[in-house]
DNA sequence: CGTGTTTGACCGGCGC
DNA sequence: GCGCCGGTCAAACACG
């Protein structure tokens, strides 16, 4: 016991030491920990500081932004209307974008390349991105000057909108072709059925349906099956919305608008060399096959100012459609990101149509490129090269571009190039969004 | 009862 | 002028 206690004592007088030595200790490391934490409070201070500029300059540019569209659109259309004073028959075309939004996919076992009939309450956000893209559908000679021509055959450039021209043209139609096992696929919109017919040469009656979203909004859609493969829903939208999309009402509106796009460039851009095939009086129709699946009407592949894969342009009944065929599957998205610059002279921003497909399931390059970033960034520049191909005033960086240096001011260039894009605009709403909640597994905008 | 669909009638553009 | 055809209207009907 006598031991032990001793043994005690000495604990005691060592813990007693050990004591004041920690009382010693935290003092000196509170005093130190205070210093730190002052130090870290003057951090946070400045974080905080750093944040806040860069939320207003956020701020800042999404009001340069929107001040943006909201004086390029109108300048545009203004532009367009008057083209097309005294020419009877043309119409202003007008495809307003809002954002994609999530789609689950319905089945990963059912082959469908359709839009998901599943309704996410979140896609009820209403986000407007203004992504406007209000064009003529057929230029005349005053609006072939707004754009820089291409090559200076401007004779040439008359034969080649002789087919266009010669049509007095209507609203523009976008159709959508997609592997569909339902009635209708589901593009965000609510639409209600007002007809129905039998449209000659296709036994698959022909649905017609009209915007609810809002009473006076104009859009219409009319749904028919091929009458070669009727697992194909073949979808064409006309006119525009005049009301805030929701967010996954966007998704079509994004690719029809962007298809839109490919339309007006279709109708203003010179195109030397052409050779057509148009056979038809209500409707014409020259078609060629481009790269990789591509199909264009009137004009090769290499000339036309957009690369849609499996594309065709064409005019019925006095309408400009343009379908895109969202059934197949073109290895145009399996180009690697390297070989895609090379062997993809001419692309544009439209090339991203097929962003706003997400729930293909059957496609798995085209999923791959929904999912895929990179392709979407070579995409964007590649509109930037067509953009400054288009304009003499960027010669210099054109030729810049085509080599494999990219400096600081290419990219500079580069970025203004694309900002300046509509088309790229259009894809820019598709792509990000479904971007976004492709990373974000179902994330909201 | 409100909303959406169906379906025959109707209209307008176009070609002959 | 007539017929064809695409597109729309609107009454009847179905459904929740």
């Amino acid at each position: 016991m006598a031991a032990s206690s001793s043994m005690e004592k000495s604990m005691f007088s060592f813990f007693k030491v050990n004591e004041e030595h920690d009382d010693q200790t935290i003092v000196s490391k509170t005093s130190a920990q205070d210093v730190e934490m002052g130090q870290v409070r003057q951090e946070n201070q400045k974080l905080k500081h750093t944040l806040s500029m860069v939320l207003k300059d956020y701020n800042s540019l999404q009001t340069h932004y929107n001040d943006f569209f909201q004086q390029e659109i109108p300048k545009n259309t203004k532009n367009l209307v008057t083209n097309q004073e005294g020419d009877h028959g043309n119409e202003l075309i007008s495809l307003s974008l809002g954002t994609l939004s999530s789609y689950k996919q319905k089945d990963s076992q059912q082959k469908v390349n359709c839009f998901s009939k599943t309704k996410d309450g979140g896609d009820e956000q209403e986000l407007k991105l203004g992504l406007g893209c209000e064009f003529d559908m057929k230029k005349d000679e005053k609006t072939q000057n707004l754009e820089p021509p291409v090559h200076n055959l401007k004779s040439e450039r008359r034969e080649d909108n002789d087919l266009l021209d010669q049509i007095p043209l209507k609203k523009a139609r976008v159709s959508v072709k997609v592997v569909c096992d339902t009635q209708t696929m589901n593009d965000g919109c609510q639409w209600r059925k007002y007809g129905q017919k039998i449209a000659k040469g296709n036994p698959c009656p022909r649905a017609y349906y009209r915007c609810t979203v809002s009473s006076s909004c104009p859009v219409r859609k009319h749904v028919q099956r091929c009458a070669e493969d009727r697992s194909v829903l073949i979808t064409t939208y006309e006119g525009t919305h005049n009301h805030p999309l929701s967010v996954s009402a966007t998704a079509m509106a994004s690719t029809t608008s962007a298809a839109a796009s490919m339309l007006k460039s279709t109708s203003s851009t010179s195109q030397p060399g052409l050779t057509t095939t148009a056979t038809s009086t209500s409707s014409s129709t020259a078609t060629f096959s481009g790269h990789h699946g591509t199909t264009y009407n009137s004009r090769p592949p290499h000339q036309y100012p957009f690369y849609l894969p499996n594309t065709t342009i064409s005019t019925y009944q006095s309408h400009p459609t343009i379908t895109l065929d969202l059934t197949t599957n073109p290895h145009f998205y399996k180009s690697t990101s390297s070989n895609f610059l090379r062997t993809q002279p001419r692309f544009s921003s439209s090339s991203c149509l097929n962003f706003s497909s997400p729930t293909s399931s059957s496609s798995s390059s085209m999923e791959s490129n929904y999912k895929n970033p990179i392709n979407f960034s070579y995409l964007g520049r590649q509109t930037s090269y067509e953009t400054l191909y288009q304009n003499p005033s960027n010669d210099n960086f054109q030729s810049k571009s085509n080599s494999s240096n990219h400096s600081p001011e290419t990219i500079a260039a580069a970025t203004k190039a694309l900002t300046a894009n509509p088309s790229f605009r259009s894809a820019l709403a598709a792509s990000i969004t479904s971007l976004v909640r492709n990373v974000g597994g179902g994330a909201r905008i």
